[in-house]
Formats: structure tokens, sequence, C-alpha cells
DNA sequence: CTCTGTGCAAAAATTTTGCATTTTG
DNA sequence: CAAAATGCAAAATTTTTGCACAGAG
């Protein structure tokens, strides 16, 4: 789904450039941090502030087209709500982002969702653990 | 288990007052801030540096005496590894955290960490979502 | 033409580092 | 006494805010 620019149009908001690239490299990614989309950014329009970046994600997740999350080691992390239907299981140690389907643990999370009178819609899982190659390196 | 002197001891480290009375709240408490940690010592030992908790907070996670956690909204949050044997369901919106028991989720993370090559010891399960208050607010 | 969005600069919030002094074992 | 830990000050990192100017509708 492609549909930043007409949801931005109808909750009156401009269609500026920033925007669009923003929305566009948010597209081709998963789990970039602001600074990752100023960087992309840069390369071909030198000149977007990272402070916009970051005003253009706050307004997209705000409308729900993309999720911010707080992986246990770096910035936080943004993705197109039409790239979820996954998890992240994230490395503690190297930050490592792996991804998995959510079909069986869905369920048992709705569960709880409901148990814990939380919204089921949206929900989204991260399990943290520390990859094999860190604990490799941590016993050398 | 209270056996982070011991374990603090047998790696040579020394078993200073700060070090225990962080170590003590977070007996007490589940996932704290460092601030909230510094704070309520303050209450009773005026004086303790807010860069201490933090040094100790790193000490203690390095040796899995505590586990680190960043959650949707607000600062990192800390808990004594043995208050574990549950995970976290958080909103995103005001940062209210629940727990639930994994007893199911468990198998399937476990599982799943299996295939992603990753270690199955100390898994953290984090559910984020909007809890039903935010969403009645945001009606209004 | 108007109002929203942007860039720039500065601040805020959180966490980390360097170094002189104190404390533990 | 020696090594390690603390406090203080300063820096680093990430995110937010204020305001004048530019650009979209």
């Amino acid at each position: 789904m492609h549909h930043a620019p007409e949801v931005l149009k109808k909750e009156g908001h401009k269609l500026t450039p920033q925007r669009l690239m923003i929305w566009h490299i948010l597209q081709a990614g998963r789990h970039l941090s602001a600074e990752d989309i100023h960087q992309e950014i840069e390369k071909k329009f030198p000149g977007i502030d990272l402070t916009t970046v970051y005003r253009t994600l706050e307004l997209l997740v705000r409308l729900e087209l993309v999720q911010e999350s707080r992986f246990p080691v770096g910035p936080h992390q943004y993705e197109a709500t039409d790239k979820l239907g996954h998890s992240h299981i994230i490395c503690r140690k190297c930050g490592r982002v792996h991804h998995f389907d959510v079909a069986d643990l869905l369920a048992a999370a709705n569960r709880i969702c409901e148990n814990q009178d939380f919204s089921c819609a949206d929900v989204e899982l991260n399990i943290s653990s520390v990859c094999n190659d860190c604990l490799k390196k941590d016993r050398s």
C-alpha cells in the first residue's frame, strides 16, 4: 500500500518533496533510524534537515502510516505500517535485527492483549535475546 | 535469589554501599529507570550520583544479574533477572506497563530463537500496542 | 495570498566519559 | 597500600522546540 500521499492530503497536510522522499525510502527499507533516512536522502538531495525527518516521522506515526520501535540497542527505528506483518528478534549485544512470522504467536499475543485491556490492532511483538555470534565472541 | 553480592564478590568487584542499595531497590521494583533508582536512594541517602547508578546498572547487566529494556516511551528500564519469568505489554501512548505470563508464548519464542540462531536463555518478549484507555482518549 | 512546513540554531533529555579523590579489600 | 569505585564536570547522543523564511495549495 503506497497510500501515504492520499492520507496526508485527505488529512489536510501538504505533499512536500521532503515528505514524499521520506515515505519513498520507508517503502524500500525496514527498521530505519531517522539518521538512516536522512543520510539516504542526502545522497541525492543534499540539504534536507534531520529535524524535518523527525517531524515527518512523528506525523506519519500519528497517522498510523509508520510504526516506531525501540530496540535494545541503537536509536528509534521506523518502518511503514504496511511492511509489518512480521515481528522482530533483536540481539541485545550487536543490535542485529531478524524477522519472523507472527502467524502462531499473534493469536497468543492477541489473547494477552484482550486480557490486559489493550487494543489488538497493530500489535508489535519483539523478542530480545543474544545472537549466537555474540555469544561466541563473549567466550573468546 | 538475592545473589548479586556473591556474584560481585566472586567476580572481583567491590561491595560498595551504592551497589548494595541499587541492588536492594531492584529487588523491590520492576522496570525502574536509572532516574527512578537514583531518586529512591536520594530519599534516604542523599549524595549518590546518577552516574554511579548508570555504571552499576551497566555492571549488573554485564553480569546478567539485571536486564535492560527499552519500551516504546520513556527511558531505559531495568529489572533484576530473577524477577523476570514474565514479559511486558506496553502502551505506546502512555507507556503503562503490564505483565503477562510467558508460559505458552515462551515455547514458541524459543522455537523462533533456535530458527534464527539466537540464544534461548533469558529471552525477553515485549508486546507493544495501545491500551484501551488511550484509545478512548483519542476518540474524544 | 495564506497558512503549513522547512531549515537553522538552540535546548532538552538521556547516557557516557575523563579525571581527581575516596573507599574497599 | 593498591586497585577499583565514586562524584563531579563535561561531552556525546538522540530527540524536541522556537522562530523567521520559503513553498504548497
